[in-house]
DNA sequence: GGATCGATCGGCT
DNA sequence: GCCGATCGATCCG
Protein backbone atom coordinates (compact mmCIF):
# COMPACT_ATOMS: atom_id res chain seq x y z
CA UNK A 1 0.00 0.00 0.00
CA UNK A 2 1.76 3.28 -0.94
CA UNK A 3 1.01 6.09 1.62
CA UNK A 4 -0.04 9.67 0.51
CA UNK A 5 2.82 11.69 0.07
CA UNK A 6 3.01 15.61 0.87
CA UNK A 7 2.12 16.71 -2.24
CA UNK A 8 -0.90 15.63 -2.03
CA UNK A 9 -1.35 17.82 1.19
CA UNK A 10 -0.04 20.80 -0.39
CA UNK A 11 -2.99 21.69 -2.59
CA UNK A 12 -6.04 23.73 -1.99
CA UNK A 13 -8.20 22.30 0.96
CA UNK A 14 -11.07 21.84 -1.10
CA UNK A 15 -9.40 19.74 -3.15
CA UNK A 16 -7.70 17.54 -0.83
CA UNK A 17 -11.12 17.73 1.26
CA UNK A 18 -12.34 16.12 -1.61
CA UNK A 19 -9.67 13.57 -2.51
CA UNK A 20 -9.66 12.12 0.72
CA UNK A 21 -13.23 10.54 0.66
CA UNK A 22 -12.60 6.85 -0.18
CA UNK A 23 -8.66 6.88 1.50
CA UNK A 24 -8.18 4.91 4.35
CA UNK A 25 -6.87 6.54 7.39
CA UNK A 26 -4.11 3.99 9.49
CA UNK A 27 -3.23 4.55 13.19
CA UNK A 28 -0.96 2.21 14.29
CA UNK A 29 -1.41 1.50 18.29
CA UNK A 30 0.66 -0.91 20.11
CA UNK A 31 2.02 -2.48 16.61
CA UNK A 32 -1.55 -3.38 15.29
CA UNK A 33 -3.02 -1.48 12.50
CA UNK A 34 -6.36 0.28 13.10
CA UNK A 35 -7.56 1.62 9.87
CA UNK A 36 -10.73 2.80 8.65
CA UNK A 37 -12.12 4.35 4.83
CA UNK A 38 -12.33 8.04 4.77
CA UNK A 39 -16.13 8.73 4.06
CA UNK A 40 -16.89 12.16 5.54
CA UNK A 41 -14.35 15.19 5.49
CA UNK A 42 -14.65 19.00 6.33
CA UNK A 43 -12.45 21.94 5.05
CA UNK A 44 -11.36 24.83 7.19
CA UNK A 45 -9.57 27.53 4.78
CA UNK A 46 -7.70 30.54 5.83
CA UNK A 47 -8.11 33.23 8.18
CA UNK A 48 -10.78 34.81 6.76
CA UNK A 49 -12.64 31.53 7.27
CA UNK A 50 -14.70 33.21 11.00
CA UNK A 51 -15.89 28.45 11.50
CA UNK A 52 -11.87 28.09 11.28
CA UNK A 53 -10.04 28.19 14.56
CA UNK A 54 -6.96 30.09 12.69
CA UNK A 55 -9.93 33.65 12.89
CA UNK A 56 -8.34 34.86 15.75
CA UNK A 57 -4.53 34.53 14.05
CA UNK A 58 -1.82 32.83 15.12
CA UNK A 59 -2.46 31.23 18.34
CA UNK A 60 -0.73 28.71 20.22
CA UNK A 61 -3.79 26.29 19.55
CA UNK A 62 -3.82 26.96 15.52
CA UNK A 63 -0.20 27.45 14.98
CA UNK A 64 0.24 23.86 13.55
CA UNK A 65 -2.49 25.17 10.66
CA UNK A 66 0.35 27.74 9.52
CA UNK A 67 2.56 25.17 9.55
CA UNK A 68 3.71 22.99 6.39
CA UNK A 69 1.20 20.20 4.79
CA UNK A 70 1.13 16.99 5.71
CA UNK A 71 0.99 17.02 9.79
CA UNK A 72 -2.00 16.15 12.44
CA UNK A 73 -3.71 18.73 14.19
CA UNK A 74 -5.34 17.66 17.06
CA UNK A 75 -7.80 19.96 19.41
CA UNK A 76 -9.80 19.28 22.46
CA UNK A 77 -12.81 20.77 22.87
CA UNK A 78 -16.18 20.69 24.66
CA UNK A 79 -14.18 19.57 27.59
CA UNK A 80 -13.90 15.93 26.59
CA UNK A 81 -13.64 15.53 22.91
CA UNK A 82 -10.77 14.84 20.67
CA UNK A 83 -10.48 15.91 17.23
CA UNK A 84 -8.91 14.81 13.67
CA UNK A 85 -7.43 17.16 11.38
CA UNK A 86 -4.63 17.47 8.36
CA UNK A 87 -3.17 20.64 7.46
CA UNK A 88 -3.16 21.38 3.83
CA UNK A 89 -1.34 24.16 2.02
CA UNK A 90 1.61 26.04 1.55
CA UNK A 91 3.52 26.69 4.89
CA UNK A 92 2.10 30.24 6.12
CA UNK A 93 -1.44 29.90 5.01
CA UNK A 94 -3.18 28.33 7.91
CA UNK A 95 -5.98 26.05 6.53
CA UNK A 96 -7.05 21.97 7.65
CA UNK A 97 -9.62 19.12 6.61
CA UNK A 98 -11.42 17.58 9.74
CA UNK A 99 -12.07 14.00 9.58
CA UNK A 100 -15.54 14.18 10.24
CA UNK A 101 -16.21 10.07 9.68
CA UNK A 102 -14.70 6.31 8.41
CA UNK A 103 -15.97 3.03 7.57
CA UNK A 104 -14.11 0.60 9.65
CA UNK A 105 -11.67 -1.78 8.37
CA UNK A 106 -8.86 -3.13 10.43
CA UNK A 107 -8.69 -3.55 13.98
CA UNK A 108 -12.40 -3.08 14.68
CA UNK A 109 -12.27 -5.44 17.81
CA UNK A 110 -9.88 -2.75 19.31
CA UNK A 111 -12.25 -0.58 18.52
CA UNK A 112 -14.83 -1.74 19.93
CA UNK A 113 -13.06 -2.10 23.28
CA UNK A 114 -12.21 1.47 23.21
CA UNK A 115 -15.83 2.70 22.05
CA UNK A 116 -18.12 0.81 24.33
CA UNK A 117 -20.82 0.86 22.27
CA UNK A 118 -22.78 -0.78 19.04
CA UNK A 119 -20.78 -0.94 15.84
CA UNK A 120 -22.92 1.01 13.56
CA UNK A 121 -21.98 4.11 15.48
CA UNK A 122 -18.16 2.86 16.25
CA UNK A 123 -16.54 5.90 13.85
CA UNK A 124 -19.42 7.67 12.53
CA UNK A 125 -18.45 11.25 14.15
CA UNK A 126 -14.96 13.30 14.46
CA UNK A 127 -14.98 12.38 18.40
CA UNK A 128 -15.55 8.98 17.96
CA UNK A 129 -13.01 8.25 15.99
CA UNK A 130 -10.33 9.68 17.76
CA UNK A 131 -11.69 7.54 20.58
CA UNK A 132 -12.00 4.67 19.07
CA UNK A 133 -8.62 4.92 17.34
CA UNK A 134 -6.80 6.37 20.68
CA UNK A 135 -6.21 9.95 18.75
CA UNK A 136 -4.99 12.72 21.33
CA UNK A 137 -3.32 15.76 22.11
CA UNK A 138 -0.11 13.36 21.66
CA UNK A 139 -0.46 13.21 17.94
CA UNK A 140 -0.67 16.55 17.42
CA UNK A 141 1.29 18.15 15.17
CA UNK A 142 2.76 14.47 14.00
CA UNK A 143 3.87 14.29 10.41
CA UNK A 144 1.95 11.97 8.32
CA UNK A 145 4.40 11.51 5.70
CA UNK A 146 7.13 10.69 7.71
CA UNK A 147 8.76 6.92 7.65
CA UNK A 148 8.28 6.31 11.07
CA UNK A 149 4.50 7.77 11.79
CA UNK A 150 1.82 5.91 13.36
CA UNK A 151 -0.47 8.13 11.86
CA UNK A 152 -0.76 8.12 7.77
CA UNK A 153 -3.16 7.61 5.46
CA UNK A 154 -2.90 4.86 2.17
CA UNK A 155 -4.03 5.23 -1.21
CA UNK A 156 -7.14 3.37 -1.95
CA UNK A 157 -9.61 3.83 -5.28
CA UNK A 158 -10.38 6.80 -5.47
CA UNK A 159 -14.30 7.43 -5.05
CA UNK A 160 -16.52 8.41 -8.37
CA UNK A 161 -17.85 12.28 -8.50
CA UNK A 162 -21.31 10.53 -8.62
CA UNK A 163 -21.25 9.30 -5.29
CA UNK A 164 -19.87 12.56 -3.57
CA UNK A 165 -22.41 14.74 -1.59
CA UNK A 166 -21.38 18.37 -0.65
CA UNK A 167 -22.66 20.39 2.20
CA UNK A 168 -22.86 22.70 4.50
CA UNK A 169 -20.17 22.07 7.40
CA UNK A 170 -21.73 20.95 11.19
CA UNK A 171 -22.29 22.37 14.42
CA UNK A 172 -20.73 26.20 13.26
CA UNK A 173 -23.50 27.61 15.43
CA UNK A 174 -23.56 31.50 15.11
CA UNK A 175 -20.88 31.40 12.54
CA UNK A 176 -21.64 34.33 10.43
CA UNK A 177 -22.13 34.31 6.69
CA UNK A 178 -20.94 33.58 3.84
CA UNK A 179 -18.99 30.95 6.08
CA UNK A 180 -22.25 29.41 7.74
CA UNK A 181 -23.42 28.20 4.49
CA UNK A 182 -19.93 27.56 2.35
CA UNK A 183 -20.63 23.72 1.21
CA UNK A 184 -17.46 22.52 1.90
CA UNK A 185 -18.82 19.19 3.79
CA UNK A 186 -17.49 16.42 1.89
CA UNK A 187 -19.49 12.69 2.41
CA UNK A 188 -19.75 9.62 0.73
CA UNK A 189 -23.48 8.65 1.71
CA UNK A 190 -24.14 5.33 3.45
CA UNK A 191 -25.14 2.92 0.88
CA UNK A 192 -28.65 0.52 1.09
C1' DG B 1 -36.45 8.74 14.74
C1' DG B 2 -36.24 13.45 16.26
C1' DA B 3 -35.69 17.16 19.63
C1' DT B 4 -33.62 18.64 23.72
C1' DC B 5 -30.19 19.08 27.10
C1' DG B 6 -26.23 18.29 30.32
C1' DA B 7 -21.42 17.15 30.63
C1' DT B 8 -16.94 19.40 31.09
C1' DC B 9 -12.73 22.42 30.52
C1' DG B 10 -9.29 24.82 27.45
C1' DG B 11 -8.82 28.86 24.67
C1' DC B 12 -9.90 33.35 23.81
C1' DT B 13 -12.85 38.13 21.20
C1' DG C 1 -16.63 34.83 31.74
C1' DC C 2 -18.35 32.69 27.53
C1' DC C 3 -18.57 29.32 24.36
C1' DG C 4 -17.29 25.47 21.47
C1' DA C 5 -15.52 21.99 14.12
C1' DT C 6 -19.57 16.89 20.03
C1' DC C 7 -21.66 13.03 22.18
C1' DG C 8 -24.97 10.30 24.40
C1' DA C 9 -28.94 9.96 27.60
C1' DT C 10 -33.54 10.89 27.91
C1' DC C 11 -38.09 12.00 26.63
C1' DC C 12 -41.36 12.05 23.41
C1' DG C 13 -44.34 10.25 19.65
Amino acid sequence: MTRLRRQFYDRPTLEVARDLLGQRLVRVLDGHRLSGLIVETEAYVGQEDLASHARFGRTPRSEIMFGPPGHAYVYFTYGMHWMLNFVTEVKGYPAAVLIRALQPMEGVEVMRRRRHHPDHILTNGPAKLAQAMNIDKGLNGCDLCAREAVLFVERAPSVPEAEVVRGPRVGLGETREPWLSKPWNFKIPKRR
